[in-house]
DNA sequence: GTGGGCTATTGGCTAGGCCACTGATCCAGT
DNA sequence: ACTGGATCAGTGGCCTAGCCAATAGCCCAC
């Protein structure tokens, strides 16, 4: 537009390709935490691992951790406490959501109904976004939970930790967060759900599908498998609530 | 090394009916350079002095000044350019840093993915749950931002009470307060959103497609509109951070 | 004029250290 | 036995000092 004027335009033109967005480490170093968090299913008020560990682990300097820390903070994802440590922000709300909906009748649906809406995105999105580890994880924990299940256990854990893998996965730290806001109900649902005989195997091959789905790099199969799974624990809560 | 003197231990003040909260010296820094940035009448793209200058002048370590930096960048105040300098990315006027600690900058992409989660299943469910006071609700909401439009508003006021009123018809309290959690961060890019030309009667005809689909009863059809909505505003969130 | 390379400037990141705060434990005095 | 204070280990806050890496501008050879 103002090519030939006189004053120099500041904004080169309107299609800025890509600069090559230089990654700081701190950013990858946030990115990596709150990965770790949803990924260890930390719920707000968890502690973090002291810096100098943390700052070990990841290799990097405490200063650039303490950035990270920083950048983390001024999101409201964590709240780093001087003399004690760094833990999970707790949201303003989390203990009211909880106990509202327990106090509720008939919860359940509203569990199954709020999974299938947020798990359904995050698979989509872990679909797209996964990388080689966190097909990794996944792959982990549904090998824990299958070797569980052949030990004649449930898999509780190994349902948890896959399911934890896949949020991770998505790298969206609004939605793990959100997951995590849940995660309580949710847990008490699954405990139900895998005790019905038959069903451990049931949703050990609804993890397989949608596992296969993200590693194949498709949303919407991925969003469906995923929806799929958590019908199926629907059917069980009908069952035992009916 | 040390001073000469040892200065006293600084008492706040002579009454403190507060928790005494502890501000850090990043905050404080970043507050300063932010209101340098005011007092100076800085504009986008006028750069900050170096770090090193900086840093002496207010007298931090240049490890402190840099985590205000990263703090200032994460709420989009500043860009910081390797090798270049720092320069001013967005006036920031009136807003103090720790208001807008809660604010976007990089988030808005994961707002849009969450919304459309949560959404996108609220509309599906409204179709199929919504009362009769549902509706009449949702068209009040709609006619009066159609109103204010008219009058040559944005229809901010009108477009969150439709999103309520959505919310409300979904009959899901788990939902309806997660949405709630969200909510501050929502109202930023709804404020950004809307303050583009003929988007506020391009969100109405949004509005209107989803309503007319919870009306009719059709779940998928709801669904699908909110997520055309939904991506509206992604695109609007796009060219801002262009 | 143009292209290539040099260099000063500036941010990125690390290492190591000391200080301040917190919470739990222990011990002396009652 | 209980209370109150001192101690101690663990943790974050902040600093100093330094080298590495990217950028922009200059100068020189062509």
């Amino acid at each position: 537009m103002t090519e030939s004027s006189p004053p120099p335009p500041r904004v080169p033109a309107p299609s800025f390709p890509a600069p090559l967005s230089r990654v700081r480490l701190y950013e990858q170093v946030a990115e990596q935490i709150s990965t770790w968090i949803a990924e260890h299913d930390l719920r707000p008020g968890d502690k973090l691992p002291p810096e100098r560990e943390l700052a070990a682990r990841l290799g990097v300097s405490r200063a650039t951790l303490s950035q990270a820390l920083v950048a983390l903070e001024v999101i409201g994802a964590v709240a780093v406490r001087h003399g004690d440590g760094t833990v999970v922000a707790k949201s303003l709300g989390a203990t009211r959501i909880v106990e509202a909906v327990r106090a509720h009748a008939n919860r359940l649906p509203e569990i199954i109904d709020t999974r299938d809406a947020l798990e359904t995105k995050i698979a989509a999105l872990a679909a797209q976004r996964r990388t080689e580890a966190d097909l990794q994880r996944i792959e982990d924990a549904l090998a824990g939970m299958e070797a569980d299940i052949e030990r004649g256990g449930r898999g509780v854990e190994g349902d948890e930790n896959f399911h934890a893998a896949v949020t991770a996965a998505a790298h969206s730290l609004l939605l793990s967060q959100l997951m995590g806001e849940i995660a309580d109900l949710i847990r008490e649902t699954r405990i139900e759900s895998l005790s019905q005989p038959e069903r451990p195997r049931a949703s050990l091959a609804g993890h397989r599908a949608i596992a296969e789905a993200i590693r194949a790099g498709d949303p919407p199969a991925a969003a469906s498998a995923m929806h799929a799974h958590v019908e199926m624990v629907s059917d069980v809560a009908v069952l035992r609530t009916t």
